[in-house]
DNA sequence: ACGTCTCTGAGAACGGTTATCATTATCGAC
DNA sequence: GTCGATAATGATAACCGTTCTCAGAGACGT
């Protein structure tokens, strides 16, 4: 059983070159059942541990594809990692806040904060592609 | 001629450690003549370049202690280097907008943007300490 | 000026990401 | 189904920004 966005992740990925290893296969299927951001390292070591021989460099080619497809997001939380999380169209657009303290990370989605970019890329004579939002701080827990 | 950021970064870096080296005041005395966001390797060089013989070890140690003091703002492109750029007092708070096609980095500012920030982190419980916001696309000129 | 202790700078080490390359697997043609 | 061309794969090396190490230099109190 696989989602609208795998389906549609495999056929765009297909078109690019005519063929679709299994690396590739396996690493949208992965993505497809995640909830949040993960690094690539994360999903290499995740896709191991649940048997598949997948090597890093495909993990990396897979995400660079889906990328310029804007199948997935490329996340940045500021402490040099790059995370990736699926693009669902239409679906769940959201920033994150990172707890400095215990590091969590916090998906959160605000209409307000949206309307609030577009404008300004609009006012720079922008067209804007992607953008990200990524709130620093102590959460809740962490303050105590 | 110093600016008030610059007194006031060599001043609570002293209170630190009670001694300023030479290459920390210098490292102070470029950023305060800078605009935008620049990263350490384009310090050291910069540095370098106007006759300075500092390591770049000494622009890393001190970037870290100025963020540290909230001097600085550590800024995150999506490219994976980090950019810093002085952090004046009550002045200009802004974001960058990033062109995917030449590179530039363009500064803005928008206070709607920032009330919508500030309520979802105390929506979500967060004291937020620092929030960073890129727009990733093509800007007026690369458009045509 | 002296001694102590921090800062400094060169280079090594580190970790995430990208490039290389021999091997494997896919897909169309037959 | 088989074959051949060719893209994808995975192990490893290379790369680059950042951090660590350490011997030597410099700053500060006396």
């Amino acid at each position: 059983m696989q989602s609208a966005w795998a389906e549609s992740a495999l056929t765009r990925l297909r078109a690019g070159s005519g063929r679709t290893g299994g690396a590739r296969r396996e690493v949208v299927e992965y993505l497809d059942a995640q909830q949040c951001c993960l690094s690539a390292q994360e999903i290499h070591e995740g896709m191991r541990a649940g048997g598949a021989r997948i090597g890093i460099a495909s993990v990396y080619r897979a995400l660079e594809g889906l990328s310029q497809l804007d199948l997935v997001q490329r996340v940045e939380l500021g402490d040099g990692v790059a995370r990736y999380e699926p693009l669902r169209p239409g679906g769940d657009h959201h920033h994150h806040l990172v707890c400095d303290d215990c590091g969590k990370v916090e998906p959160f989605e605000d209409p307000s904060l949206e309307s609030a970019i577009e404008r300004v890329a609009v006012g720079h004579g922008y067209s804007v592609a992607a953008h990200d939002v990524v709130l620093r701080g102590e959460c809740g827990e962490c303050r105590g």
